[in-house]
DNA sequence: TGTACATCAGTGAACGCGCGTTCACTGATGTAC
DNA sequence: TGTACATCAGTGAACGCGCGTTCACTGATGTAC
């Protein structure tokens, strides 16, 4: 016989499943559609629910971009654990999936970007972001030192971060140039910077 | 005696002047405000005018945000014209130069972004920044000429502009430190990433 | 078993605000004859 | 010199739209006794 702990327990799975429906319909949203014209109504909508009920599970509509963000930084995660299951990697190869991922995923670079250079929101959301933020760093520390011996030097994962970061933003829409002719580049770019930025010192 | 050519042309000029009052009654609430909250009343209250009459002077808040942007360029250029006048600079004094003039005008920076990662503007609109941004690295590529040998290269100084920006995307509000602190940790990075890159290569 | 109450998902409608932009109009100045 | 017309700066008011969020309410389900 199930004790009441049980109900209480399986009520809150509930919830959660239906949270990430709301969640998932939002994901799904930013593949077409740049961020900030995804509404609540939007997010409703392909929920299949009023936008009121979306405020039952999230606070805030940049709640929900934190939460978009952050299930899409596990996915990097869970690519890259894949990646290093199967092959041994150079710091090269992470640099160009990395710049896939963004290239794929170009609303999730758009939100980081947002919520990187935008400094005026709810104090709450810019917490929560400024965990996101520590938490990808120290995930892509982790992989970097595994795979170099410069790798768990917070400062190069750092300097490895923000060289993608800066190509991708670069070269996104980088006019005249084809899609396939951007990533080449990009990869050649993050490649290259990374490759010669790879016995960086802090020097001081 | 002024024939009539002279007063259009002066017309011309009176009227230019008039729009330079309004740009920079933009730039100036810049200084203040992210720049998606300064909206159209806000730049006419500061030019003494009313909103409608700055669709006199440019089709759209879009334009005002690039012409803005480009005016930003301009000041750069300016700086480094005149610093390379004064001493003979290294490649990294470069790059702590620009890195301390986004930090200063943190709106040039955020624009920038803003038109490099959202593809949803207006065309017009969107072929004015690509030209924004193509006399941007040119003019970077001529100041690189004359300070390194490997200046002249657009590789080379595409993979030093997007270093930089992602150095300062990464850190313009990285959580638990100083601004002094930011500054100084930027200037270790982009310079470490850019010292370490010199040898860039195409490679292929 | 039945009754009174609590909890919570869900909602339609509206709030409240802001914004970029357009319109119809005034008034000053220049132009043509 | 005077008259009719053209040009253009400038404006107050409104258009039109969208958006995040809140409110008061319904209805279903669980809980206590």
């Amino acid at each position: 016989m199930m004790e009441k702990s049980s109900f209480k327990y399986l009520r809150e799975k509930e919830r959660e499943q239906r949270k990430s429906i709301i969640l998932d319909a939002a994901v799904f949203l930013f593949k077409d559609k740049v961020f900030h014209k995804v509404g609540m109504r939007d997010i409703a909508a392909k929920a299949g629910i009023s936008a009121a009920t979306i405020y039952r599970y999230f606070p805030s509509r940049d709640d929900i971009l934190l939460e978009a963000l952050l299930q899409d930084i596990n996915a990097i995660e869970k690519l890259l654990d894949e990646m290093m299951k199967k092959e041994t990697l150079s710091i090269e190869d992470l640099a160009v999936a990395v710049v896939d991922f963004f290239l794929e995923n170009e609303t999730t670079f758009q939100m980081m970007c947002y919520f990187l250079t935008s400094g005026a929101i709810e104090e709450e959301a810019m917490k929560k972001f400024n965990l996101i933020q520590e938490y990808f760093i120290n995930m892509f520390n982790m992989k970097l030192k595994k795979i170099t011996s410069r790798g768990g030097d917070v400062f190069f994962t750092q300097a490895f971060f923000a060289s993608i970061s800066g190509v991708v933003l670069t070269f996104l829409h980088y006019p005249g140039l084809s899609k396939a002719k951007k990533r080449n580049y990009m990869h050649k770019l993050a490649v290259a910077i990374i490759r010669e930025g790879g016995n960086l010192s802090l020097g001081d």
